[in-house]
DNA sequence: TCGTAAACGTTCGGAAGTCCAACGTTAGGT
DNA sequence: ACCTAACGTTGGACTTCCGAACGTTTACGA
């Protein structure tokens, strides 16, 4: 009966997700977080248009997002003064700190959710998925 | 900056999500309505509670569901005669027919978000998500 | 046999992620 | 100067996941 594999990927997904929610609400943050204070982190200081567009980050849920890592002191927007519609988003040093815990955070969930495949197979379904992100995000 | 896997398999599983909405939602049908029909139609009726299993849908979310394809005319609730906490779920011909409407969907979800690999790359694909449910379906 | 525990269907509600439509403000191009 | 576009924000919708509670019915153990 052909297990269609866009129905096993929802499922696993899902399973990584709840992996995701347990791991990083133990610490009350979410999947955004991690996803926005790793992208300033590695990628530096941006706009909010800009950083929605390197997280993928609808710029509706962004402002929600941003809103509860300003006030947990993680994030700090600053009026952009070469062009006065932007914020700048950067982290501060507790932000830095965040994001090196929650990166942690996130390597435990992969190593839970991968832990049945050896190391090429990783790299394998790494691969994999990677070019179907790439080709969903361009060509869509 | 090593993507971690469990990333762009979260956002790899929202495309694919993106376009199931798309392409169900065409036919006014969601995720669910195909979860349970072709479950009825591959497996064969059940009570409600044995669907939850079969499917992974929760029970309270499986009412919902439920009143929906049977509004529509896809499926049956009648009392289970030897057990009157049941209600035996069954298709009706319309049900049947319906099933098959969205599995052909199904395929056509498949064949958008697979699209850029190779057939031999999907059997490695498909493998390597099958072992990964495996693993947290029985183990978590 | 009686009482407790379990299963079943149902309702309610919340958290998280994804997505869309609209609005006022500000920049940029013509 | 005008029109268009970008930006940040608000509000809402939908799907999936998940838990709490309740009344009914069955099963089991004392």
């Amino acid at each position: 009966m052909e297990e269609l594999p866009s129905w096993v990927l929802s499922q696993v997904s899902a399973q990584g997700h709840r992996i995701i929610v347990e791991r990083f609400g133990a610490v009350g943050a979410r999947g955004y977080h991690y996803r926005l204070l790793r992208s300033l982190a590695t990628d530096g200081p941006a706009s909010q248009a800009a950083l929605g567009r390197r997280t993928g980050i609808y710029l509706s849920d962004l402002v929600g997002a941003l809103n509860e890592l300003e006030e947990a002191g993680y994030v700090r927007r600053s009026p952009d003064p070469a062009d006065r519609r932007r914020n700048v988003v950067g982290l501060t040093d507790r932000g830095r700190e965040r994001a090196e815990e929650l990166t942690e955070r996130a390597h435990a969930v992969q190593e839970e959710l991968l832990a049945p495949l050896s190391a090429p197979e990783r790299e394998q379904f790494a691969g994999l998925l990677q070019r179907l992100l790439e080709h969903h995000r361009s060509g869509g």
